[in-house]
Order: structure tokens, then C-alpha cells, then sequence
DNA sequence: CAGTGGTCTAGACCACGTA
DNA sequence: ACGTGGTCTAGACCACTGT
């Protein structure tokens, strides 16, 4: 059971703040004693003595902690551990969908089937508030499970147009946006998503190899970057039963 | 344009904390600007002065309010309003669609299918982590808008069998929540969400009055209590096109 | 350079649950 | 009565942005 050492103590040289650095050794132990039940967690005051800071840190480093889904936290009785550890999978997170699958062990590729400048429609102009001359750079990427469509993405992106990103470039970066941030210094920091479902069109039962109508689950994205500036907008057509967003809601 | 004057000062008196006071204060101010471009936003030195406190509670109210959407924070620039208000429509939060749909103006209904005690199914054993002969509280509502149905919604509860709620009650209540709070002090405080698209089966297409295989968008949520119990399990059935969920997702 | 938000210290008082 | 987390004060230093 001795597994890796773990990581004990914290360091004051580091330019990584105190309670980041609290909250990974914290995340870490909890992982490393998960299924152990009902053992009760460190309180505030243990932590501030077992690390030599004061309050603050050991505050927001748990209070990361709950909101994230790690711990929950009782006034009065005191802090205690989840159960079942939260697996957080993306699909509302913003890129990084293959990525993820293949850390998880599945067989899973991206094909990007173009990259292009449109004239956006009607329907784009309004949701993007442009002109209808106004281009915009769109990337249609289709991700395959097991050789098997699983996810048609559509990204439209209001960009300089001399970002011009290869099917190649895009295909290993895995997503647009860690591409944006490094050729353009653009972050995308927000994502405004509405999810339904639908009927397969003819178009995208084609790409997807499934029938007309088929259901299928729609989630919608409108991009913005760190100043709240609208700088795009996707859709994209999940295969409906095999694919299933996951996540949590606190109140 | 004179509305109603707006609360401009705290009450240091109030059991409500300094923080959430100046957060409701903010929200209002920004809903009253709203539309107005690229006005700066107080500083955190600004508020401090303005409402005589110290920096702590005019941190917390304003990190909540970039949490929430309505301001973004640059370092070393400013706090700044978003410029769409976030519309926070429920769907993932936990209970509570009706009201908000009739908050909307929206003309809402919620019919209580049946309310009765269950042996749970296979399925549902494995999900809840109970034995076959553990009976659970399942109550199916249909919520009807504009006289249409829009949402059929099957909640199992593992509750002590002293929690009668009857069918006029949990109308009235608009979520079983609230009841289950209010008569056994049991507080939901997380859902753990699926969701995906599928084709109606026959039941539900009778139910939503649809035809068979028609394309439904289903939520399912895992319940937990305060205490991070597994309390209960309910799968959601949604109207395609119709029903939209639509959040947020900062990072 | 001055001003911003991010982090941290070292105290304090409180409401509430457990014993 | 005691310990817990929730809130608050009054300071401090820092990295970064704009001028």
C-alpha cells in the first residue's frame, strides 16, 4: 500500500499560492484514502497548525474543495469527505473533449473535415450580432469512439484573418482554443450553452451515419473571451443514447 | 424611468451578512444599468468606502458575482459588468421549473400523475444502492405549458414512510423539495446530472402525447442530502426543440 | 509611477451542534 | 462549555497594467 510519497509540506519560495498548494495535497490525500467512509476530515484549525498559515489560505482551499465537489462542509460539525469522488467529465467544459476519452482508455479520434471562411447566415448574424459581410472562420470537426461518429462540432470564430490553422495543426492540438490562446493570445474563458434535442437533419445524418430524425442532442455555445467580448458560437450534434453529459449542481 | 428607489445602504444590524447585503445592492444597480456599454465598474476601494467595511466582505460579494456571471474581474485592470445579464433559467437546479416558468409569464401548469410506494426496479437498485425489497417513494408529475406537455418527471425518493405527501400538496408546492424540507427537515443539496437524447417509447409518448421514437431530451439526477446521503434518483423526460437547458460555464 | 485585484497575516465575534 | 465553520476587521506585500 506504500504508494508514491506523498507531498507533505508546502513551500514558501514557490510563486504558487499557499492555498493552491494546500488544496493539491489535500486533493491528493483524498484520493489516495477514497472508499475509506465516514472518516471525518481535518478541521480549519488542524490545517493552519499543520501547515503554519493563518486562516485565509486554509479557507479558500477548502471552500475550492466543496465547491468543486471534493468535500462538503457543515457549520458547526465540520468538513468531511464525499463518498464517491467526483468524475467531472468535460463536454460543458470548453475543448478538450478527445483528450479526455483517451486518458480514460478509449479509442477515440478527431477528424477535422474543414476549416473555411463563410459569410455567416441570417441566423449567425444575429447570434453573433455581425454584418452579414462580416466572415468568420468556421472549423467543422467530427470526433469518432471506436470508429464510430460520436460528435459533429461546428465552430464558428470572429478572428484576425490571419489566423489560418492547418486540418493537421488542428487535428493534434486536440481543440481551437489552445491554438487561439497560443498563436492569437485569445482565452476563451466562457461558455453560454443551451442543450437539446432534436431530430436528425438530412445533413447530419449523413455525417453522422445515422438516419433522418434520428434524435440526436444539440448543445449550442455562444464563446466568449476574457473581456466578455462574443467571439464565437458552436454547435454541436452529439449521437444521441452513446453520448451522455455528466455533471453536478451544489446549492 | 424612476423606478423604485434603490436600497443604497447596509444594515449592520441585520442578521443578513454585510456581503450578501452589498451583493444584492450591486445586482440591483447592475440590472438598472443594464444595456449601458463599457462602464467601469466600482473598485473594490471604491465599495470599501462607499459602504465603510473592509476589504474581506467586498471581495466575497464581488467573487460571487463574477461566479455568477454578472461581472468579470481583470488583475491589475478592474471589475467590469458582463454585457448580457446571465438569464439563469432553472432545469439543473434542483426543483422549482414551475415557478420560474410562471415568474416568466409563461402560462404553467404541473398536474401529480401518481404518488405512491414502489419496489424499485433492477436498475434502480443498483443506482441507489438498495435491496430489491427496500421500498421507495415515487411520484410522477407532468408540467404542461401553454397546455401542452412538457416535461414528465419520475422522482424516487428513499424517505421514511411517515412522509405522506398528498397530490394537491405537492401542486401546490411546486417541488417535492421544499416538502420534504419543510416536514422532515431533509435538505437536497447536490445533483449529480446526466443527461442525453433518446427516442420516446411508448409510454412516454402517451404521456407527452407524442408520437413513438420521437426524439425527448431525458435528465437524470442522482440526489444527495447535506450529508452527502444518496436520498433518491429522478430521470426527466423533455419535449425536444421546445425545452431548452441553458447555463453557464466559466473557467 | 499610482492603482488594480490576488494573496496572506493575526487577530475578533458569532451561530450553531455535540456533549 | 466547547469546538466547528461563517463572517469581519485592519492591516500587509505582491504582480501586473496603464500612464
Amino acid at each position: 500500500m506504500t504508494k508514491h510519497a506523498l507531498k507533505l509540506t508546502i513551500d514558501r519560495q514557490s510563486a504558487v499560492p499557499l492555498y493552491k498548494q494546500i488544496k493539491e495535497i489535500l486533493i491528493k490525500e483524498l484520493q489516495a484514502a477514497a472508499g475509506e467512509t465516514g472518516r471525518p476530515f481535518s478541521t480549519e484549525h488542524e490545517l493552519v497548525e499543520r501547515f503554519h498559515v493563518s486562516r485565509a489560505p486554509v479557507r479558500q482551499a477548502l471552500k475550492e474543495l466543496a465547491n468543486e465537489g471534493y468535500v462538503y462542509r457543515e457549520r458547526a460539525k465540520g468538513t468531511f469527505p464525499v463518498q464517491e469522488m467526483p468524475v467531472r467529465p468535460p463536454g460543458l467544459e470548453l475543448g478538450g473533449l478527445v483528450g479526455f476519452l483517451r486518458d480514460q482508455g478509449m479509442d477515440c479520434k478527431s477528424k477535422i473535415l474543414s476549416v473555411d471562411w463563410v459569410l455567416p447566415t441570417e441566423n449567425l448574424c444575429e447570434i453573433l450580432r455581425i454584418e452579414p459581410n462580416d466572415k468568420a472562420l468556421r472549423i467543422s470537426r467530427l470526433i469518432m469512439l471506436k470508429g464510430k461518429p460520436l460528435v459533429w462540432a461546428q465552430t464558428y470564430l470572429l478572428v484576425p484573418e490571419d489566423f489560418q490553422p492547418g486540418k493537421r495543426e488542428l487535428e493534434e492540438a486536440e481543440s481551437v482554443f489552445v491554438l487561439l490562446e497560443r498563436e492569437q493570445g485569445i482565452l476563451i474563458s466562457r461558455g453560454d450553452h443551451q442543450i437539446y434535442a432534436s431530430g436528425a437533419s438530412q445533413m447530419v445524418a449523413e455525417v453522422l451515419d445515422i438516419k433522418d430524425s434520428e434524435p440526436v442532442l444539440i448543445t449550442e455555445t455562444k464563446l466568449y473571451t476574457r473581456n466578455d467580448r462574443l467571439i464565437g458560437w458552436r454547435k454541436a450534434v452529439h449521437i444521441a443514447d452513446d453520448y451522455k453529459l455528466s455533471f453536478s449542481v451544489n446549492r
